[in-house]
DNA sequence: CGAGGTTTTGAACCTAGTCAAGGGGCGTGG
DNA sequence: CCACGCCCCTTGACTAGGTTCAAAACCTCG
């Protein structure tokens, strides 16, 4: 049995931090009311391990605060993250019972659980989790596929600028001031999630990291904590449409 | 304006080919009828481009029949593939006004398209229709979740007995006849289609398809037409768990 | 038969991987 | 307080897998 550890929590749907950004953000109150009764709450810490692929899996869930990666793996060992789970993001599949990839917690989490039945039962007659759930796959189909972009066809550099912007845009619009061209934000993830994220090797994560910092393109104090100074150069160097490829 | 050349064709939803796999899957009869009325086809030829990425979209569709791809490009000409589009696959996003990505036909198709807002308006009271259309943005996310796993982390020589097993698979799915070892088929992309998929050059993958040639684990007739004799082996050469991967 | 597109093959090159050693920060325990 | 071990990260030297550039074979279609 894992989760063992897990800590209690108890909150309310109405001061929740994610309430207007996860599955349940088109719910009237009567809807919310009727999550509340199946919902529970899990905590990780960072480093555990939250779900392996193939577990049996009877809940689905929000990420409420924190930073989980989902990965897969070759049996050899090889992994590769195919999803960076962030507050709000939806974790499970209704309709699949064991779960298809690894979820890990980067830092502590708080996740905000649903017994399985009880909420595919609920999506049959509740239209607004369904539809809320299509928008968020949507966009995380969209993420993907630029993803295999930059998998497929990116240099490591541009591999390491493109990660680095996604970071560093992700933080402004937490932070409400996307306009400044200086940025500054630490990096959530080790050297090896960054590569295992990139398709590289932590070495070659490292040298680049290492490349950008002698270019000038960012400034590292420590290892984690990061300021660019030109964001329009580091996105110049992720090699995307200039517009940073929002389509609206 | 692109499409000129498009056919018309005419066909009643009873006689649809992918009737029982594409979004209207779930549709009643009368549901059904509600879509009859705003739906049109469209024909386009190999090598066409059907949409621009960027371009203006104002209608959704499904693949009837035949192939077509979904590209996304870097500025310098760089492109990878993001999807594969097989009849009863869907195209466009409901709620976005242009392309997100570049749709080209590979083989001769035919489209069954839909004029974006009258089928916005249906998705909302047609619980059918969007719970169709999650289900099959979940699977198409599951596929890009285990192709980036094939970017990141395979080598040239297991990426291209992946997309062998995979174009296999799907073959023997619609003959009906998975059990057997032996298998045939025609592949349905160029080297160069291939390459795009698979995140190389062409080069590369006609080595590699030499390569598996002369290792006895496969057997080419002309340039497309392949003969798998041991699909176990070919699976192991892919690198994948023995299970292909398949999870319930 | 010739033209154009697709594919194969070869040789040189280069990017990222591999293997190995060492630095830096931090917590624990003597 | 310092020493030690641990983890994370950096750097170096070498290797290998895949790319690039180039040429030629193959196919199909007019």
């Amino acid at each position: 049995m894992p989760h063992d550890d897990a800590k209690l929590v108890s909150l309310n749907c109405g001061d929740c931090p994610i309430r207007h950004r996860a599955v349940c953000a088109r719910c009237e109150t009567d809807e919310l009311e009727e999550l509340e009764r199946i919902k529970y709450y899990r905590s990780f810490e960072a480093g555990q391990t939250v779900i392996w692929a193939g577990d049996q899996m009877d809940f689905v869930a929000s990420v409420v605060s924190g930073i989980a990666t989902l990965t897969q793996t070759l049996e050899d060992g090889r992994t590769q993250m195919v999803g960076l789970l962030l507050p709000s993001d939806f974790v499970g599949r209704p309709g699949r019972s064991r779960a298809a990839y690894n979820v890990i917690a980067t830092t502590d989490i708080l996740m905000c659980c649903f017994r399985r039945k009880p909420f595919e039962d609920m999506m049959e007659h509740t239209p607004h989790i369904a539809q809320r759930l299509l928008q968020m796959t949507l966009d995380e189909l969209d993420a993907a596929r630029e993803w295999m972009l930059l998998l497929g066809r990116k240099t490591a550099r541009e591999k390491i600028a493109s990660l680095l912007s996604i970071v560093a845009r992700r933080n402004a619009s937490i932070q409400m001031r996307a306009s400044e061209r200086d940025m500054t934000f630490d990096l959530p993830l080790t050297r090896e999630a960054m590569a295992d994220y990139l398709g590289l090797t932590l070495e070659t994560v490292s040298r680049q990291m290492s490349a950008l910092k002698r270019d000038g393109v960012i400034e590292l104090q420590g290892k984690r904590h990061v300021r660019v100074p030109d964001m329009d150069r580091l996105l110049l160097e992720a090699g995307d449409d200039s517009d940073g490829g929002f389509i609206i």
